[in-house]
DNA sequence: CGCACTGTTGAAATCTTTCAAAAGCTGTGG
DNA sequence: CCACAGCTTTTGAAAGATTTCAACAGTGCG
């Protein structure tokens, strides 16, 4: 229980983190969040539905991606949520939850709305300019991918991706030597990437015999960041 | 002079039309929006860069186009303006325009921050409110790109889109009939769509065979807006 | 052990692009 | 008014990228 329980606030460093990197959070404020309540939820779960309201739901560990289905089955995943990612990243619009959000891994999320004691008026404050600056961030996601899926060839898109997940996942400290975890199935690239699941395959199949990624054990590494970044037009 | 004022005044109805259709203005908030100063551009000019900030700027008039360069030329073409809507529909996040927005047809655009006068203040907080309404919806027209980008066949993705245009022109009462002022070359369609300008070709060919839509005089019309909606999955 | 899911591979089919050329259209200057 | 340049649309044929179909191997789990 107890060991469970100090897991969890160990999970929520990633979160701070995130938030640190963006706004000044007092050592107080700190300890709210780190104590704030959470939710669990299982790998393969619904977390969110199309038209719920997360106004300020972060991820505070695991994966999770959004998607939205077509009526003959196809399905279109517009992004991935890492740790310290927003639910809702345009929730200030009045904007709800647009597509159903899916946890890849066993993720935790925290409400920071369930933050109870007599400073934490402030507190939604300071998160709330928070969620202006990611949602900032989330835009670019949205654009990398438009511009992915529009211009993109196959193995570009693959590169593109792989280098945009390596970029956020460093900012919340969950890289080592451009290694980091990856619980994305093929069939998941497939369905962000706009490819079928057998050509992702073979695309990967391409990367990592061009000695530009690795994929061990649940991790992927980029080996050759450089041209991964001239073949596919990344900036940033 | 006074004619030209005259149609200027005119144009600004479109606007005021988008505007009425999401918050309430006074007819003397009317009146200002429709006094306030404007700004001209004549056809393929660049309206705005990347980086410049155009908080409160209004397409009053014309058409244009958000795109984004790689740098071997080719181009992403993320979105469609029409009159109505805001240069910046995300500008309230601190963010500026991300993209190029060139002029497709000439436009002409108001600054609602230029209007002065003893009331401008409410009519700043009613336009702020526009935009935040107006900003969901460009939300959802990115996703609409998305899935036309992701899921769709050549022909899918056209018929999404021009549908797409239909609903959004027949809001600001730019329709009449399914028919409405079609500006786009099929450049601009491929550019927008993903695909190679001689497929954009063969692709309206083969709606218009099929008798779907019809192309006459710089004019769209939507012939068969049911087989269009089935075709492309489009929903509202 | 067997089932369900994920990854891998080959071959054929399909969609889309590229290349090349020509025709239509528009505005400009002689 | 014609000629011309420049842009847009159109068409055919060949090349290329990606999908589909089908089958099989590996892995984890009850």
């Amino acid at each position: 229980m107890r060991a469970a329980h100090d897991l969890s606030i160990r999970r929520r460093e990633t979160l701070l983190k995130g938030m640190s990197a963006v706004v000044a959070l007092s050592d107080d404020e700190q300890q709210q969040i780190r104590t704030a309540g959470s939710e669990l939820r299982e790998k393969g779960s619904l977390i969110a539905e199309d038209g719920e309201h997360r106004r300020s739901s972060f991820l505070a560990s695991g994966w999770a991606l959004r998607q939205e289905f077509l009526a003959d089955g196809r399905r279109q995943i517009s992004g991935f949520l890492i740790p310290g990612d927003p639910l809702a990243p345009f929730s200030y619009l009045g904007e709800p939850v647009s597509d159903g959000i899916v946890a890849i891994t066993p993720v935790e999320i925290v409400d920071v709305t369930h933050i109870g004691g007599p400073r934490s008026a402030r507190l939604l404050d300071v998160i709330e300019r928070f969620n202006l600056t990611v949602a900032r961030d989330h835009l670019q996601f949205y654009r990398n991918q438009m511009i992915r899926l529009g211009c993109h060839s196959a193995v570009q898109r693959m590169a593109h991706l792989l280098l945009e997940l390596h970029s956020r996942l460093m900012r919340v400290g969950l890289t080592s030597d451009g290694r980091y975890e990856f619980p994305l199935t093929q069939e998941m690239l497939a369905d962000a990437l706009g490819l079928s699941v057998v050509h992702v395959n073979r695309v990967m199949k391409q990367l990592r015999s061009a000695g530009l990624v690795q994929q061990t054990g649940g991790k992927l590494q980029i080996l050759n960041r450089k041209r991964l970044e001239q073949l596919s037009e990344y900036s940033e």
